[in-house]
DNA sequence: GTTTTCGCCTACCAATCGGTCAAGCCCGCT
DNA sequence: AGCGGGCTTGACCGATTGGTAGGCGAAAAC
C-alpha cells in the first residue's frame, strides 16, 4: 500500500526524480542533519554536490523548498509506514511492533529524520509547522490507541497512557544522538531491547538469573561506548 | 560543596558578573535554545537585551564566548550537581534519585540545557566540544555504576547496563521537546514517574488493577496532549 | 537544419552576518 | 570644578548569505 522510493540513499517519497534532484535532496539532507538548517548554506549544498549553485535553483525554487522535500517529505508517511507494519495480535506484541517499525524508519531515512526532528522548533514556514504537528499528533495518538488497547485487556498496568507514549518516544526519538551505524546492533534491535526493558521492567523478581551474591560474570558488558 | 547562583532566571555558575551580563546570557540562551546557535544573529541578542549590538562585545569578546558561558558554563557542573543529590541507600533508589536531580537540573537550567543539546553536533569549538564530551561521559559512566550495583545488589535484573542507561537518558533528554512549565507536572514527579515504569515495568502481573475484562472507569484520562 | 528545450555555469546583487572603532555619556573621586 | 574610567552608542567594515540574470552547449523536436 505505501510505496516508498529508495532510489537514493535513504531519501524517500520522491517519486519522478531526476537522479540530480535525489542527489541534492541526498546532500542536503545529511548536511541539514548534521549543521542545521541555518548552519548549512546554498553553497555547502552546491559543493557537497559538486554542482553549481545556480544550479539548485534550477531544481528548487529556494532553500525552504529543498529542506521542505527533504523534511516533510521524507517523513510523509512516518504514520501509514508504522502503521501497516504492525500485526493483528495480542496490544502489547503491537506496541512492540510499532516500536520496531519506528527504528525501521529511522534507519531507512536517517539524515531526513534527523533534519526533520532538529529543526523542529524553528520551522521558518508556520503552515509546515502545524502540518507536521498534526501529523505528529496522529502519529502518537496512533501509539496512545495501542497502549490502552493493552491496558483494556490487562496486558498491561493502568498507567498514564500519555505519559507512558512519551516514554516510549523518547527512547526512539533520542537514538539518532547515539546510534552508531557502524557499530552496535540495529535500531530494529535496539527498540526492542528497549521494549523488553519499559514492558517487563528493570526489577529483578527473582524469577531468573543469577543470586545476587555470586559474582557477575565477566561476560562480554565492556564492549559498547 | 557545589555552589550554583542563581541571580537570574536558570543562569548558573557564573559568579560575580553583572546584571548585565547576566541579562545577555539568559537572553542569549533563550534565543540559542529556541533558534539554534547559527539562527541567532548578534542583532537579536542586542535587541532582546534592549542595547546595542557594540555593548555585546564590550561584555564579551565574541558571539563563541556568548555561547560558551551559556552551555558549558552553565551545564558545567551536571556531574557534581546531580552526584551530591544521590543519598545512601538502595542502588535503585539511587537510580531513582539521579533521574530526579537531572529532572530538576533541567528544570532549573531549562534554556541553556536546551542550547547546550541542541548545538551538540555542530560545536564550532573542536576543543570545547572534546570537553562537553568528556562531561558527558563522566556523567553517562556515573549512571551505569548506580545500575551495575543495582545489577549486583540483586535489585535488577542482568541487563545490558549500557544500554539501560541509554533508555534512563533518553527519557531525560527528550523532556525538553515536549515538556510545558505551565502545564503538566514538575520534571521531578516526570522522571519519577519514568522511573516507576522502567523499574517495575508496564507487564500487569495480576498483582493490582482492575480485572481486563471490567471497562476501564472514565478517569481524567483524556486531558493531557 | 533550424529552433526549442533543458541542464548547467560564471558573474553579480542587495541584505545580513560577525566584528571594529572612535567618540560620547554618566558616574564617583579628588 | 575638573577629571578619569567604565558603560554605551552609531557608523562602519569585509565577508558571507540567499537569490538573480544572462549566456553556453548539447540533445531533442520540428
Amino acid at each position: 500500500m505505501v510505496e516508498l522510493s529508495t532510489t537514493r540513499d535513504g531519501v524517500a517519497n520522491q517519486a519522478e526524480a531526476s537522479d540530480r534532484v535525489l542527489q541534492i535532496l541526498a546532500e542536503a539532507g545529511r548536511l541539514f542533519a548534521t549543521k542545521g538548517f541555518d548552519g548549512t548554506s546554498m553553497r555547502d549544498i552546491a559543493v557537497a554536490c559538486g554542482i553549481s549553485k545556480s544550479l539548485l535553483y534550477h531544481h528548487f525554487s529556494n532553500k525552504d523548498e529543498i529542506y521542505a522535500r527533504v523534511a516533510v517529505g521524507s517523513t510523509l508517511e512516518l504514520y501509514l509506514f508504522v502503521r501497516d507494519r504492525i500485526p493483528d495480535g495480542p496490544p502489547s506484541e503491537r506496541i512492540r511492533a510499532f516500536m520496531v517499525a519506528t527504528a525501521e524508519y529511522f534507519r531507512r531515512y536517517r539524515w531526513a529524520w534527523i533534519a526533520s526532528t532538529t529543526a523542529f522548533w524553528n520551522d521558518p514556514d508556520r503552515h509546515r509547522q502545524k502540518e507536521r504537528m498534526t501529523r505528529r499528533d496522529r502519529f502518537e495518538n496512533f501509539l496512545r490507541g495501542l497502549i490502552q488497547e493493552a491496558i483494556d485487556a490487562g496486558e498491561i498496568r493502568n498507567v498514564d497512557v500519555p505519559m507512558t507514549g512519551r516514554l516510549i518516544l523518547s527512547s526512539l526519538n533520542w537514538m539518532h544522538r547515539w546510534y552508531n551505524p557502524n557499530k552496535s546492533a540495529t535500531p530494529e534491535q535496539i527498540a526492542d531491547i528497549f521494549f523488553d526493558m519499559v514492558f517487563n521492567g528493570l526489577r529483578n523478581d527473582g524469577s531468573a538469573g543469577l543470586p545476587p551474591t555470586v559474582e557477575t560474570p565477566k561476560s562480554p558488558r565492556r564492549k559498547a561506548r
